[in-house]
DNA sequence: AGAAATTTGAC
DNA sequence: TCAAATTTC
């Protein structure tokens, strides 16, 4: 009886259906409509770029079929409000409950409830569920009972724990399908016309999906695993698991890669393979550190916009775009950045070790404010991940308790011989230093004058000199920090004293805007692409950003980028689409040739900037909440013992979004499981 | 050789 | 931080 009271099951990033609880729940509960709403203006400023709503397309394309083939339709809603959107479903399909998995970051936690509030008033039961981690956040707690602040103690409990994660679930072997003929689909637009080129090439390396996700696991496990150790100092991405998009939209859950990771230790451990045990190891320990991305974001809701030690936000930060360009562009004269930065360009993919070098770079030796870097690599990673890369940014940033030290630089030219000896990976992304000898690919500024003519590098010409001298980063890291912690006192001062004025600009509580207004450089090739609306769109484009001096805000600049609620397509900035390479005749060809076939050749960028910051103060209350009778805690300020060292939390990013509501409504999101 | 200092790696 | 590894004295 399909008009009893059919069950919403409604999916987030958790498109897959083996081991997905909510559906599962769903399905056991009778007659099932799935549903997905994309609502990127929730996400405010970090609307998804360009390659991550492309995987999203083709994985939602994936798990409809999925959803079909077991006899359930999936509805898709284009909204700018979810919870309005959910109850315009349940109300037009006569369903009775509503069954969707958590996710951590603040809005969805806001966002979550409020759905429940809205939803239970009416009279609809909503349950929820954990399908994106081994344990939830309020799970794991030390011996005192509070969240752990150190990643290696909250990983030694996870592995510690008195029980196991879940175990996977099975797919369901049918879906009951509810009635949804009162509930039509609206056709999403992830793409633009200008996008469809460079997304096509993305179908060359990559395969979003469930069962993709599937197999991509079962590869990495039976193949690069056992080596994960010997190679993870390679800078050579050919030895990761390639999971990260697939868990970002939970196409795979982590319990089963646990699982059937553990598995195969267990395995090597009885063959008394000591190397494959420390590989599972290591690789688990990503995989903690995804959780742990979850729990900080949980626990600390505001960490991917401010730093968690709270003597950073005195920092004084070198706002150049000057080197935020060259950055972007991979032209700071160190090799292995610009290798690297040339990947990410060209990819949307980059190398663990990869990504560390060149964010220590920006942050320590460039000084940009990290909260730019964190916020390009939002817009170009494919697997673009808030929680994870907020994570990493503050790792690197120093802004953790067990983040790196903020005094030490990583010197490039040496990481260059650790993770690419033979210069091989350099060679592949600047093929203006291909001819240079291994002995100097690293630092070519060292070279003797012949081999650089020998090589066809005109250093200041065809490639850069050091854009800064490490020496001269180190003096003026110290400086900085000399200056970051009178500032510090001067404040700490101040609120003895009572005072409210005094302090200032140089502290973060004004958060240095990200530079929209970044501007492409007319060069030949723009030109011979002849793009319509070159001239116009460029200052949206990333491409080949060179940026203007100014940091103007970007509701006053950028209102070609105003969505307009009657546009039912994903309000993306047209690009250019263009070949791009680096400057210097080198170009395309070269480029292309040295590729592996799994790399892509041409890629563009979109710059997804929404709202300017505007944040005010407002305090959050510490809440508890109810799970299946238990009571389950919440993120508290007030409570947490250790928090006086972190940044005072009380201005928040959920202020800045009028639709997230108050934190006090996280006082009974249920999370019934 | 053996202690001391320095560097490295980790999340 | 901090322990381990490496280099220096």
């Amino acid at each position: 009886m399909s008009g009893g009271g059919c069950n919403i099951v409604w999916f987030r990033r958790d498109l897959r259906v083996e081991d997905n609880p909510a559906l599962a729940a769903g399905v056991r509960a009778g007659a099932v409509v799935a549903v997905f709403i994309w609502a990127p203006e929730e996400e405010g400023h970090y609307h998804p770029g360009r390659v991550s709503r492309w995987w999203l397309k083709q994985s939602l394309a994936y798990l409809g079929s999925s959803l079909k083939n077991l006899g359930a339709t999936l509805i898709t809603k284009r909204s700018t409000d979810s919870v309005s959107s959910l109850l315009e479903v349940v109300k037009s399909t006569g369903a009775t409950q509503l069954f969707f998995n958590h996710l951590y970051d603040p809005l969805s936690l806001v966002r979550d409830h409020r759905i429940k509030e809205v939803l239970s008033a009416q009279g609809i039961a909503v349950r929820s569920f954990n399908a994106d981690l081994l344990f939830e956040p309020w799970e794991v707690l030390d011996d005192q009972g509070h969240p752990f602040n150190t990643f290696a103690a909250f990983w030694d409990r996870c592995l510690s724990m008195p029980y196991d994660p879940e175990a996977p679930l099975l797919p369901p072997k049918r879906i009951k399908s509810g009635d949804a003929s009162r509930c039509p689909s609206d056709t999403l637009v992830f793409e633009d016309d200008s996008e469809k080129a460079s997304n096509a090439l993305l179908a060359r390396a990559w395969s979003p999906g469930w069962s993709n996700a599937d197999k991509t696991l079962t590869t990495f496990i039976n193949g690069p695993l056992i080596e994960y150790s010997m190679n993870r100092r390679k800078a050579d991405s050919a030895t990761t698991s390639f999971l990260s998009p697939h868990l970002h939209f939970g196409e795979v859950s982590v319990r089963k890669v646990f699982h059937l990771v553990r598995m195969k230790q267990v395995l090597w451990a009885n063959e008394g393979n000591k190397a494959g045990e420390e590989s599972v190891n290591l690789f688990l320990k990503s995989i903690g550190l995804r959780e742990y991305s979850r729990y900080m974001s949980f626990n600390h809701p505001y960490s991917h916009e401010r730093p968690l030690l709270a003597h950073l936000k005195f920092f004084p930060w070198i706002v150049n775009e000057g080197y935020f360009k060259a950055w972007r562009q991979g032209r700071t004269g160190y090799p292995l950045v610009d290798a690297g930065m040339r990947e990410l360009w060209a990819t949307g993919w980059l190398h663990d070790r990869i990504r560390v070098v060149v964010s220590s770079f920006f942050v320590k030796v460039l000084q940009l404010p990290w909260i730019w870097g964190m916020k390009y690599f939002w817009d170009t990673l494919l697997d673009a991940d808030l929680e994870s890369d907020a994570l990493g940014w503050q790792y690197i940033s120093g802004t953790l308790p067990d983040g790196r030290e903020f005094d030490r630089i990583d010197n490039p030219q040496f990481e260059g011989y650790k993770f690419d000896p033979n210069g091989e990976y350099v060679r592949r992304w600047l093929p203006e230093l291909a001819r240079l000898p291994t002995d100097w690919i690293h630092h070519p500024w060292d070279a003797p004058e012949s081999v650089l003519q020998a090589a066809g590098i005109e250093l200041g010409s065809n490639y850069p000199l050091p854009i800064v001298e490490i020496d001269a980063a180190k003096a003026r890291l110290q400086e900085a920090l000399s200056q970051m912690w009178q500032h510090e006192a001067a404040s700490r001062a101040v609120v003895e004293n009572g005072t409210e004025e005094g302090l200032g600009d140089s502290s973060e509580s004004a958060p240095i805007a990200y530079p929209q207004d970044i501007q492409m450089d007319v060069d030949h090739e723009t030109l011979r692409n002849n793009h319509p609306t070159a001239a116009i769109r460029r200052n949206e484009d990333q491409m080949v950003p060179s940026m203007t001096t100014s940091l103007v805000r970007i509701e006053e600049e950028e209102t070609s980028l105003e969505i307009r609620p009657e546009d039912s397509r994903a309000e993306v900035p047209t690009d250019i689409n263009r070949n791009e390479e680096p400057r210097g005749e080198a170009s395309n060809q070269a480029v292309t040739q040295t590729l592996p076939s799994n790399i892509l050749p041409q890629f563009t960028f979109t710059l997804g900037l929404r709202n300017a910051e505007d944040s005010t103060a407002e305090s959050s209350s510490s809440s508890r909440r109810e799970r299946d009778g238990g009571v389950v805690p919440v993120w508290s300020p007030s409570t947490s013992s250790y928090s006086e060292q972190f940044v005072g939390e009380e201005s928040s990013y959920l202020q800045r979004h009028p639709e997230s509501h108050q934190l006090m409504n996280w006082r009974r999101l249920s999370q019934t499981g």
